[in-house]
DNA sequence: CGTTAAAGTTGACGTTGTCATCTGAAAGGT
DNA sequence: ACCTTTCAGATGACAACGTCAACTTTAACG
């Protein structure tokens, strides 16, 4: 038997995946509150009763992706046996996984203003980056060489989906720029 | 006295000003072609006659932008008391000025999917830029390390926006990650 | 001077986010 | 067993928006 506040679970989560997909398929303007709540077989006004307003549920949305890469990079960094460079370019490539693969919500996970709540879980993947690449060049360097690297991933993936990074343009590409960076850590 | 068509590209003008300056204001969403219109002095509609739509608009104010980036490089680079590694600074100066101090107009510009038109602006500005980064690092080099310090900057404005690089956060900052890739440029 | 083309206005329509109100049923106390 | 509370959900309504069609006006031109 189905109690109560099971079936509004279910709800909450029917609706968080209907935006996803709608996200998915149509981009932003894809996703409005009355086809989230048609799919997610519920009314248009349903929503309220589960996310204070639109916005709040595109940030609920963005959360869980963010959560879901911090629990992969946690697993990642926890696998004793992979060597660190190869845990590095694994992270590395779960990001660009999610902005080639799902551009929609991976410019959702970054858009301004950010909410609070959001940032919290996209904070959550940084211990074990950090730890990570503190294998690689050393505690010290470990925070700056991050934010490089991170910046320029998400750089090279802003600038892919708007048009402006190609092969053509700048006889390179996103691999070998990250590449270039990768071979110039410093080894400690 | 003015003609009819010195009407109609003052009006055009007052279009893109509005646009711009509402965008600065209050972001994407008080961009409304009512208020547009309504700041030009004209009705709702009347932008239908300078623009397909609202998105050729908002493209055009981009383009705008692009074009006037590209101007001031065209200018920089023409500069022969300067030296090379200054004007590369001047450059990406600006890059991040408008992405520091009008972030929507900033975003405007690199929202996908990229209109044509607006690709071609934003190429223009590659040449100059190309023709500094020539001087610095040979020719051969330039494009790679173009497209690795461009993509760095506009990941580092992204993430600056979205309150993902801080300071407390991966103590550094723009500036610090900037030094170390330009002073990782191979002086040739 | 009549014709034409284009700028601008206005009414209307469908879509959307959101709110207020109503319904129904599960939960919990007596 | 009954009554009350609470909350998920449905629905009607409203304002704002982008957009289109029809209309008006006026400069340009043969």
């Amino acid at each position: 038997m189905i109690s109560r506040v099971e079936s509004a679970a279910a709800t909450r989560r029917s609706l968080l995946d209907a935006a996803a997909a709608l996200l998915g398929e149509g981009g932003p303007e894809a996703v409005t509150l009355r086809e989230v709540g048609s799919r997610a077989g519920v009314s248009r006004g349903a929503p309220y009763r589960h996310f204070d307003d639109k916005d709040h549920l595109l940030t609920a949305v963005a959360t869980e992706a963010w959560d879901a890469l911090a629990d992969e990079a946690v697993a990642l960094s926890a696998d004793p046996a992979r060597p660190a460079h190869d845990k590095l370019r694994a992270m590395l490539s779960g990001l660009l996984a999610i902005g080639r693969e799902r551009p929609h919500l991976y410019r959702l996970m970054h858009r301004p203003p950010a909410a609070e709540e959001m940032l919290r879980a996209a904070a959550r993947s940084q211990v074990p980056f950090l730890a990570v690449l503190g294998d690689l060049v050393g505690p010290d360097r470990a925070h700056h060489y991050g934010a490089l690297l991170l910046t320029s991933v998400h750089g090279i993936l802003g600038m892919e989906a708007s048009g402006q990074l190609t092969r053509e343009k700048w006889r390179t590409d996103a691999d070998e720029i990250l590449e270039t960076l990768l071979g110039a850590l410093p080894a400690d």
